[in-house]
DNA sequence: ATTACATATGAACATTAATTCATATGAAAG
DNA sequence: CTTTCATATGAATTAATGTTCATATGTAAT
């Protein structure tokens, strides 16, 4: 491995494609997407919040609802829930003392098909 | 609220919807499916692991060409290259000192491009 | 065989995250 | 206005995660 003062090692190989690796370099999208994306990415990452989800692709629910189908605490739901909407992929409505969630963008349920088509097919 | 010794809590709306509350929990996927679901989701929660994979749509690549085109260590590349592995999200072999890695799953792009979509798109 | 190189691996560390518990808020009812 | 109910919030705890460092493995070249 090569040095360059604090910089990272650069091996052999990587300084003979470095014209290669300028230009992959150059392609990538700025730093912020992959960072946005990893994001949203993450908020599905837990089998609550992607159960809470699933609830709301057909169903508008409220927290304690919820709670009771995933054999969850309130707090609990409420908690993800403040992530889910932090996101801004819920909305929400007051009736009377309930908060009623519901989804609020499509390509939620898209990715959530895609990743299930990635389980179930065969490849 | 209502316990019922060890279980969770029910609050009085729960039990009016109790009979709602049975059907969304019948159509709810098997426990498995959503674990699955997220770990799958998790691996692009980072960063670091969505810029590999974006590489590796365009391009199979060594490790130390990835290392230098993210500005990170030898290391840290091999170590996600290692967690989308055991996902089967990436195959790879050997060419000299050199290990060739590339993605071995069309719906990875698939879900990033329609996290891209969310992200871009208004709504 | 010894050396150099590309990659993998394991331990360690700092950070973040999921869940629970206790309590606060805010609306409706009595 | 006090009580009850549904939800939100903050602190605490336990577990998981990303990165680095040091080192091991395996291949090629001298």
């Amino acid at each position: 491995m090569i040095t360059y003062g604090d910089e990272i090692e650069i091996c052999e190989v990587a300084e003979t494609h470095s014209d290669l690796i300028g230009k992959i370099k150059q392609a990538m999208l700025p730093a912020e997407v992959f960072k946005d994306l990893a994001e949203l990415y993450r908020i599905f990452g837990d089998p609550t919040r992607i159960k809470i989800v699933y609830i709301l692709f057909e169903h508008e629910c409220c927290v304690c609802d919820i709670a009771a189908i995933l054999d969850t605490t309130q707090s609990n739901v409420s908690h993800q829930l403040q992530i889910l909407k932090a996101a801004d992929l819920v909305s929400f409505r007051r009736e009377g003392k309930q908060i009623i969630y519901s989804l609020k963008d499509a390509h939620v349920k898209d990715i959530f098909e895609k990743g299930y088509e990635h389980l179930t097919e065969e490849k």
